[in-house]
DNA sequence: ATGAAAGCGCTAACAC
DNA sequence: GTGTTAGCGCTTTCAT
């Protein structure tokens, strides 16, 4: 491999050096228990005097594995990045990957032409397998990576119930939950911010609201809805739209927790009173709004735990163990904080 | 490749299926000029029946390139995503790469174990060039990158002061011009809120803090001194603790944006007026300064410009037009923004 | 336990 | 303009 002018050392040389085949040297790099003490030995220092690096073309293109899986990410909004739901979950993302010694990249798809150049990309052969979330209704990837027949998982339902493995939340029972606390607080004019709603995550939770009010007997006022697109300003700018349509509102359910903490600014700098006149219970996705003030009553979602599950979920598939799709559903539960 | 079972089809079967060599469909593929139109034209046809995808590892082996650049983030902060100046530098690089059909792929490396599997893998040769981002003195990358004779850019000059191509700003310059502001302003008790001190953005700003200090005579006072990190809840955390122990403090320069961000919360918080008892100037890494209230007089740093250079430097050695380290500083401009 | 040999899918000389 | 051929560096039967 000639970079920067100098040869890179292959199998062979090893071989020449440590004194043995190309194959016991191949043995040897890949753990075989059928080579000799001493052969491993020479095989050894060859290699450390060598420097010797397996060139990963030659190697894949055999084994056709790769051992890497590829996190991507489909999301024109830049702002993804500053989600910490999404730190996290590459965070544990690569905890879970470690153990297997399978590395993990991040590709970023931000419009239909870079979709169109990762599942290239992807299709070509890079990987063994791919995360994709934060999927809109008129994603691309989906298709494209089905088709390829690259091992796959989707973190949320696939919007249009292709058959995908995938891991999931209860979204419409979490904010369902969210809403009934509030109903049960007493208020009445509950609103809601909601996520975009050409993600399966924006139409579940504002779903769930609806049922919630539906079960009280509530009735859905339109004045009471507006859309924060899942980021902070965003839930700030929608908050004091919903102040301004309707002031009198004592209560809202606030779809996600990067919105939560926007909304809660905007509710402190129009001097509304929280959770005094009004309530607030937020979506959280990243365990950040425990850190907000004042302490946010939240629908908690187990992130680690469906990070977990995808990567477990992939390397079934990876591993050739797969068979059909498989889903994931997960359990979200109400945290009640003390609200001062 | 047998993925999903499925056996994807090679180049021989496009051609014999299009009544051609291996070779032509070869030259098809790679757009090479001495291909008649009847053959062109048949190799397409069956490119698009097979739905046929050229094997990237089999194209590498022989190529030596693999048209993928890695973004190389050295980070143990899982907080570094968060900070909108990441956002921005992968937006960019992927703007600029766009033109010339490689793909972006980012890698995290979190600790030093993650650094080692990073190295490891770039050393394997899975991608062409890597530009290595926010790096720590003790980061074991820039090591293992260089000795493996991979095309290479840092942002930012390297800690140690080895010779490898890079970009970065007058950050020392910056700051020195910040607190100069601060100074001709008329402030005298000015702090500061720093970055790490083991990162050169850290250390070269407060070096420049330090200068403007000096150059106006004024001394340099411990306790006007804080580290911030780099993150917005640092910012707002040093900025307490400043003003717990020089509550006389009547300026503070702050070296990144997010701190900014944080440490004008704090103060507003603290009902400090800013800028009526207390200036503020901050580094600007990201350009979201901008948006901030009150308005706040930043250093600003050409981000998008250094991404485009580093992709420039890149691109120049991955193409092989590489000779010596390139090294490009670029300005930073003082921005003086209204303050109500 | 080890070596010889075949071949993964592709590109790149080299002939024609 | 097109086909033939020789590898790229590795893994993997198959003998021994």
């Amino acid at each position: 491999m000639t970079i920067g002018g100098r040869t890179s050392p292959t199998l062979d040389e090893v071989a020449e050096l440590a004194g043995v085949s190309r194959a016991t040297v191949s043995r040897v790099i890949n753990d075989s228990p059928r080579v000799s003490p001493e052969a491993r030995e020479a095989v050894h220092s060859a290699v450390a005097q060598l420097r010797y690096v397996p060139n990963r073309m030659a190697r894949s293109l055999v084994t056709r594995r790769t051992d890497t899986i590829a996190l991507v990410l489909s999301e024109s909004n830049s702002q993804v990045f500053t989600d910490p739901f999404f730190a996290s979950m590459v965070r544990e993302l690569s905890a879970r990957l470690s153990d297997t010694d399978r590395a993990l990249v991040l590709l970023a798809a931000r419009d239909r032409g870079e979709q169109e150049k990762v599942g290239r990309w992807v299709r070509q052969g890079h990987v063994d397998g791919v995360v994709l979330v934060s999927l809109h209704r008129d994603d691309l990837l989906p298709g494209l990576l089905r088709e390829s027949n690259v091992p796959l998982v989707l973190l949320g339902r696939p919007l249009d119930g292709a058959a995908v493995s995938h891991v999931d939340t209860d979204n419409a029972a979490g904010a369902a939950t969210a809403t009934a606390y509030l109903v049960a607080a007493g208020r009445r004019r509950i609103a809601t911010v909601t996520g975009p709603l050409d993600m399966i995550a924006g139409v579940d939770r504002y779903a769930g609201y609806r049922r919630g009010l539906a079960d009280a007997g509530l009735p859905l006022r339109e004045e009471l809805v507006e859309d924060g697109d899942f980021t902070e300003a965003g839930g700030a700018r929608a908050m004091r739209a919903l102040l301004e349509r309707a002031p009198d509102l004592d209560a809202v359910f606030v779809a996600s927790d990067p919105m939560a903490v926007g909304a809660l600014r905007a509710l402190h700098d129009a001097g509304r009173t929280v959770p005094g006149d009004v309530a607030v219970v937020g979506f959280d996705d990243a365990v950040v709004a425990a850190t907000s003030d004042p302490p946010l009553t939240t629908v908690a979602q187990p992130l680690d735990e469906m990070t977990r599950l995808m990567v477990e979920l992939l390397l079934r598939q990876v591993e050739g163990d797969a068979d059909e799709p498989e889903v994931r559903i997960c359990d979200t539960r109400l945290v009640v904080r003390a609200s001062a």
